[in-house]
DNA sequence: TTGACATATACCCATATAGGTATATAATTA
DNA sequence: TAATTATATACCTATATGGGTATATGTCAA
C-alpha cells in the first residue's frame, strides 16, 4: 500500500505548504485562479491542480462566473486539524509553564 | 518531484492517522513499544516504523532503558500545526456565528 | 555461552504523488 | 466564424511511501 491520497482528508491535503499557501493567499476573500497564480507567482497548471486537490476535501469552494472560477476558503473543513491538535496546546502553552513555576514556588515555600 | 517525505516536517508526519493515533496512545505518558503495540494492536514492526518517522521530526523522544526503549511526546513540536490553522477558527467558531447574529438583529431593528 | 526477550531494519511491491509542458475545454469578443 | 481569454486536464517521470514478512541487533538471564 502507499501513502493516503492527498485528496482523502484535510490533513493529507494540508501537508503540501504550497495548497497551506493558497488558503493563506485566499484569506476571507474570493479570488480567480488567475489572481492567484499573480499572487503567488507559479506556472498557472501547478495552482489549478492544487486548487483541485483542495476542492475535493472541501477546503475550497469553487463559483463559476463567465470564464472565471472564483474561489473561497471553506475554513471549518479545518476544524478537524484544529480539534486534534488542540489539546497538545496546554504542553506548551505559557500558562502551563508558569503552572510549574507556581507549584514549585509553593514547594519551596513548604520547605 | 514527488510528494514531501513524512519525515519532512509535523504536517506530514501527522497526514497519516496511524501516527496520530500513536501520539494519542503516548498522551503526556513514556511508553515501551511494546507497551504502545499491545495498545494499539498493530504488529510490532509497524509500531516501531511509524515511531521512526515520528522520532525523525522530533515530534516523539527515545530514552532507552535495559533492552526497552522508552517513547514520549514532544508536543512543542506540534505548535507549526496549531499556529497555522488557529487563525482559521474564527471562520467557524460559535463567537464569529454569534456576531453574525448580533449584526443582523442590528439591522433587523433598523428597519 | 546460550537462549529468550525487545526492538529495529531489510526487502518487496503497488501506488499516488508534484512538477513541467503541451493541449483541451469553455466563455467571450471581434 | 475566428481569435482571445481563463482555466482545466493529459501525459511523463522520479520518488517515497505503508504494509507484510523475515531477519538482524542488542540486552538480559540461566
Amino acid at each position: 500500500m502507499a501513502r493516503i491520497p492527498t485528496t482523502h482528508d484535510p490533513f493529507n491535503a494540508v501537508a503540501e505548504p504550497k495548497r497551506r499557501a493558497i488558503l493563506e493567499a485566499l484569506g476571507s476573500a474570493e479570488r480567480s485562479v488567475n489572481e492567484i497564480v499573480e499572487l503567488l507567482g507559479w506556472p498557472q497548471p501547478m495552482v489549478s491542480k492544487h486548487l483541485a486537490v483542495l476542492k475535493k476535501v472541501g477546503l475550497v469552494r469553487e463559483r463559476r462566473e463567465g470564464r472565471q472560477r472564483l474561489y473561497r476558503v471553506d475554513a471549518e473543513k479545518l476544524k478537524p486539524i484544529y480539534d486534534w491538535v488542540t489539546p497538545f496546546e496546554r504542553y506548551w502553552s505559557e500558562s502551563y509553564e508558569r503552572l510549574d513555576e507556581v507549584l514549585s514556588d509553593i514547594q519551596k515555600k513548604e520547605k
